[in-house]
RNA sequence: GGAUUCUUAGCUCAGUUGGUUAGAGCAUCUGCCUUACAAGCAGGAGGUCAUAGGUUCGAGUCCUAUAGAGUCCACCA
């Protein structure tokens, strides 16, 4: 017997290695049609936040749909190694130890990240288990295991051949931390509070200057030129003449290029190609010099004279003092503007001149867009809008940078020797030396789709079987990071889109709106959620209550209320089992109308959940759940079935909703309804995962008997309104007559608590005042009459209520005959909704005869 | 500058291909410890669906414009 509290941390014990152990997560059922799903893989020491809990909970209620389907379900756990962030954290803790990078050297540098893994690493193992993901562990991947590697450097070198992989001097997005080049997703954009420094840059022979305003003063010392625009009047004879840079006074030539815009600040701007991706294009156009003012580490370099050793911001303040006391600086204008800041370290961004490697963007993009126009190879997203996104990314693609002047992550597989240079795995051999950079971790992150399978391993089984994928979901934020490129990988690599149906969720965010964040101190743990409420309502909380591709404000207590509606299901199970104990088998014989109307409202709830989990509308399919549940099986049916309880058909039916229902939220909620349904009397299976999803029965479809019973509850809420409104309490005499079979009457005295001892006598009836309920619907008709001596005070409020209820019928009528009498209605709106109008429109017709009676 | 999302009850959100009386949770009011569940039951109240036009027999839903909020991309000397 069921405890009379749903008690969560009992329910999820030990289930999860329960089915593991009996390998359901597995898959390899060859009879069976493939479905594959591979998660994106977070990083390796990091620990589950909420996003990922709203994602994995996305994907395991596939899986489990899907399973329950008929389907050989393959789920891909994995993890990734996170270049800088790993890095970052490793060299922090030698740091702390007093270890510098440099020093230890690249092997021991990287035994120590593989330590660090190892000790932070398989966290996340629990946290999934936690949360009840049904992931195939015998085929768990990590991005620098062979799978990867094998595949990365074939990738690498297949595209370094054929020309999609270049080597460039470039500026890039640099940074100054991590030490390393940056793609160009990598860097957020944020307003920054700064200014215009106004500057005097004197015109060569003349004591005329140029007001030169930059945001940027420092990089003066890598200027090569002024710009102005050739169609400015202001300036445009000055073309060809020269200035005097300030502070290093070198002469430099004033040029002519659209790139000067006439509108922006003082229209003169300085040239720096170095460290400005636009000045680096001016720079190319007119032949200037380049000149590296800073290192890696943004200190200045010997070029700035006095300042080498700075920090970039050091030299500006100081560079600025020494320009006021040489009456060099006009002015400072405040302003914000955007800054890039790196997405790993929070450093300023700088734009830096150095070799990387790249990939070229512009045939693969066309590919990509070529595969998105076919209908049949394309991705399908949902939502829709996110096809567009692609769409666009494509079309305005820039090379991506894919070099990191990192350690800890995959080597580029180029070897150089004198001005050789080879793409290969292996060295040449003697006298080359490899390239000491590594891979971007998205480039492995690309491949993931297919490396995960085997595609560059020997054994490529599990690739053939297994891919295309079937099902991807993800946050709409990593869409240019990931999406994007593993869409672009596999067309280039596998001739195939990755996945079928690619699923946008959003960001969950904090009750106000806000964005979750440790600075903000308004983060949520959701094993601490798990731990309060259970891993199924966190499960079913978050993805039913918002529609895909919108972010999600976190709110406990609606998880509070997804544990209320679970402890609902529990009792109305524990109601269940309580009444079935001695069924041997589901029998539909001698079904009542309330037996009926449960079985077709559940069918059409099966209809309903399946086309919108074939959708992935979750949000339509936990409405449509809770709906069924908790109103139609336990306000409805569990009440009718009280006075019904020795019925075998009665039984049956409880059995067969219930177990029905238990697998309809079995993805979402595994857990308790597992629990429930090993208590079962009757089950297939040893385990409801392994059990068949429910499917719609046309034999258990009684339309008559659902309008019949829809009247029925109709008329029961009406009375008990009607008792209230008036003041009937439990033992007012009354007499009571319906159109209905007796089995409808007696249910109706049963459910409404219609005493027989209560029945009206005739002198009663004689002498008595009384109140009368009439319901009239064409299919059931019903008249109750209340007898007690009547005050006049309640007469008179009789009489308002009556006169209220006159008027709302009144305007009721008055819409539905205009618009019934509107021919463009009735002629194109479709035939069952006319009939229904017009059905209404007669009972509320008589509904009024009765009000109008009662009022004489 | 380009794209995109959102604006629906006091709060947080659903609302399928347009179908006429717009739903839920929480909060609120009234009455109930009825033996599955008081974390519950029964019954209420609460909304000119941001604004203005348009298409249509019919608009929360489609189109146009406006206002406010958010996000992404590009630019930012």
């Amino acid at each position: 017997m069921l405890e009379t509290k749903y008690d969560h941390k009992k329910v999820e014990t030990g289930k999860y290695d329960t089915w593991k152990n009996n390998g359901y997560f597995k898959c390899g059922d060859t009879s069976k049609e493939p479905f594959t799903i591979i998660l994106p893989p977070p990083n390796v020491t990091g620990k589950l936040h909420l996003g990922h809990a709203w994602d994995v909970s996305i994907q395991d209620i596939v899986a489990r749909y899907k399973r329950m389907n008929g389907f050989d379900v393959l789920w891909v756990p994995g993890t990734d190694h996170a270049a800088i962030a790993t890095e970052a954290k490793v060299v922090k803790k030698l740091k702390s130890e007093g270890i510098n990078k440099y020093e230890l050297g690249r092997d021991k540098f990287l035994d120590a990240c593989w330590d660090w893994t190892r000790e932070y690493g398989g966290n996340i193992r629990g946290e999934w288990a936690h949360m009840g993901c049904s992931l195939d562990y015998t085929k768990e991947r990590f991005t620098l295991d062979d799978y990867s590697v094998n595949a990365v450097n074939k990738v690498f070198i297949d595209m370094f051949n054929k020309g999609l992989i270049y080597k460039g001097k470039r500026i890039i997005n640099w940074d100054p931390e991590a030490k390393t080049a940056l793609s160009n997703e990598e860097v957020i954009y944020k307003d920054t509070k700064g200014a215009f420094y106004h500057i005097k840059y004197y015109i060569e022979g003349t004591d005329d200057y140029l007001d030169v305003a930059t945001t940027r003063p420092e990089t003066l010392f890598g200027d090569t030129a002024v710009a102005v625009n050739p169609k400015d009047p202001r300036y445009k004879d000055l073309i060809g003449k020269n200035v005097i840079v300030p502070i290093v006074n070198r002469i430099v030539p004033i040029i002519g290029d659209m790139h000067a815009d006439m509108e922006k600040g003082t229209g003169v701007v300085k040239i720096t190609p170095a460290h400005d991706p636009n000045d680096f294009e001016v720079g190319n156009r007119h032949n200037l010099d380049r000149i590296v003012i800073m290192d890696e580490t943004a200190h200045m370099t010997e070029e700035t004279g006095k300042y080498k050793g700075y920090d970039r911001f050091e030299c500006r303040s100081e560079l600025l003092k020494e320009l006021e006391d040489k009456e060099l600086l006009i002015e400072i204008e405040d302003i914000v503007h955007s800054v890039g800041y790196s997405e790993r370290t929070d450093v300023m961004v700088e734009p830096y001149l150095s070799e990387q490697w790249f990939v070229k963007m512009d045939q693969i993009s066309k590919d990509l867009i070529n595969m998105q126009q076919d209908k049949d190879s394309k991705v399908n997203f949902y939502p829709k809008r996110y096809e567009k996104t692609i769409i666009q990314k494509a079309e305005e693609c820039y090379d991506w940078c894919i070099s990191r002047q990192l350690w800890w992550g995959i080597r580029i597989p180029v070897w150089y020797k004198d001005d050789e240079m080879v793409a290969s795995v292996e060295s040449p051999g003697e006298g080359w030396v490899q390239d000491p950079d590594v891979l971007d971790t998205w480039f492995s992150s690309a491949l993931w789709p297919f490396s995960t399978l085997g595609w560059a391993m020997e054994d490529k089984s599990l690739f053939e079987r297994y891919f295309p994928t079937n099902f991807m979901s993800t946050g709409y934020d990593i869409i240019f990071f990931w999406v994007f490129r593993m869409m672009f990988q596999a067309e280039q690599f596998t001739g195939k889109n990755p996945f079928k149906d690619c699923y946008m969720h959003g960001l969950i965010r904090a009750k106000d709106g806000r964005k979750m964040s440790k600075s903000l101190g308004n983060g949520v743990e959701p094993i601490d959620m798990v731990e309060k409420y259970g891993a199924d309502s966190l499960r079913y909380y978050l993805t039913t209550n918002s529609a895909p591709g919108l972010d999600l404000r976190f709110d406990e207590d609606k998880l509070t209320s997804t544990w209320n509606f679970i402890n609902k299901i529990w009792n109305a199970s524990r109601y269940t089992l309580m009444n079935i104990e001695d069924i041997k088998e589901i029998k539909f014989n001698n079904l009542s109308f309330s037996d009926k109307w449960i079985l077709t409202k559940f069918n059409s709830t099966v209809k309903q959940v399946r086309k919108n989990m074939d959708r992935y509308e979750f949000q339509n399919v936990g409405s449509e759940l809770y709906d069924f549940i908790w109103s139609d099986f336990c306000d409805g049916y569990i009440e009718f079935s009280k006075f019904n309880t020795d019925n075998e058909g009665t039984k049956s039916t409880l059995l067969y909703v219930l177990t029905g229902i238990l697998k309809m939220l079995h993805p979402f909620m595994p857990f308790v309804t597992e629990e429930i349904y090993q208590m079962l009397p009757i089950k297939n299976c040893d385990s409801i995962m392994i059990d068949s999803y429910p499917v719609y029965d046309k034999k258990l479809d009684f339309k008559e008997t659902l309008e019949l019973m829809n009247s029925v509850r109709e008329f029961i809420t009406k009375t008990r309104t009607y008792k209230k409104d008036n003041n009937i309490g439990k033992d007012c005499k009354y007499t009571f007559r319906c159109s209905g079979d007796k089995e409808i009457e007696n249910l109706i005295c049963n459910v409404l608590k219609l005493d027989i001892k209560n029945i009206a006598y005739q002198e009663e009836i004689d002498t008595l005042e009384k109140l009368v309920l009439d319901y009239n619907n064409n299919d059931f008709s019903a008249n109750i009459e209340f007898y007690y001596s009547i005050s006049l005070e309640d007469r008179e409020k009789e009489k308002e209520a009556l006169n209220k209820q006159k008027e709302v019928l009144e305007s009721q009528i008055a819409r539905r005959e205009k618009l019934l009498s509107n021919p463009g209605y009735v002629n194109n709106a479709p035939k069952e909704l006319v009939e229904e109008e017009k059905n209404k429109l007669e009972n509320e017709k008589k509904e009024l005869e009765t009000v109008l009676w009662k009022l004489k």
